[in-house]
DNA sequence: TTGACATTCAACCAAAAGGTTGAATATATT
DNA sequence: AATATATTCAACCTTTTGGTTGAATGTCAA
């Protein structure tokens, strides 16, 4: 099943951005709290919230409470969906370049 | 060699919006001019070529001019190394969790 | 209960994004 | 030379984004 254009959107949104990809990063390495989370980074702890809560609405994030803690935890499905796209998209230009084509693509690539 | 992480930001900023790709599915089909390009569109022609601008600099599209007429291209190198980095990012989850934990996310991932 | 802690909410601000229209530039056509 | 075509540039507007600070809420600990 295709992902809604509109979840890609928010998505790619939440990707587009150093900081909300750090915290990706980090709480690939297992659930943390919003403040350890915050921690490195120079911005407020309220900035970094509000960078959660989009990671969240783009359900890259998943958050449990327990007591005044917030526990996030890293969603593995919209990047999932995510790849699919980009893969597809680049799947279609590999079938659709003969063989001769690519290989002067890659050189032009290359020599860059 | 790993992508300058503000590259990866401008490709994803670039694919974050609809209309960006919409315009790489079409030229995925092959070269067309701004003015095919932004046909389908029902906005400006301005606002299109605003957006292909976004393309451009994020090395997404390369424009080659003859005349009056500017054919624009797709490149695949920027979306090559975005999924590199999701399939990093994801790779990593795929190591870290064993295989009990990993099934348990999955069902939990879909009975939601 | 008083106070510290974890987190969000609310109001505000500056900058960027995405659109518009109108003018400018460069090339083609007659 | 005059006009039409292809495209961008410039100015403007509105909405969104990413940050700030200060107050509110809810929970733990003394």
């Amino acid at each position: 099943m295709m992902a809604a254009p509109q979840t890609l959107d928010q998505t790619l949104l939440a990707l587009a951005d150093p900081t909300r990809r750090a915290i990706l990063q980090r709480l690939s390495r297992g659930e943390a709290r919003v403040t350890e989370v915050a921690q490195p980074f120079k911005m407020s702890l309220n900035a970094v919230s509000k960078h959660i809560l989009v990671l969240e609405r783009a359900k890259l994030v998943k958050r449990r409470k327990v007591g005044r803690e917030h526990f996030l935890s890293y969603r593995a499905q919209p990047l999932d969906a995510a790849a699919k796209w980009m893969d597809d998209t680049r799947t279609f230009w590999g079938s659709r370049l003969d063989a001769l084509e690519h290989l002067l693509r890659e050189e032009d690539e290359n020599t860059k």
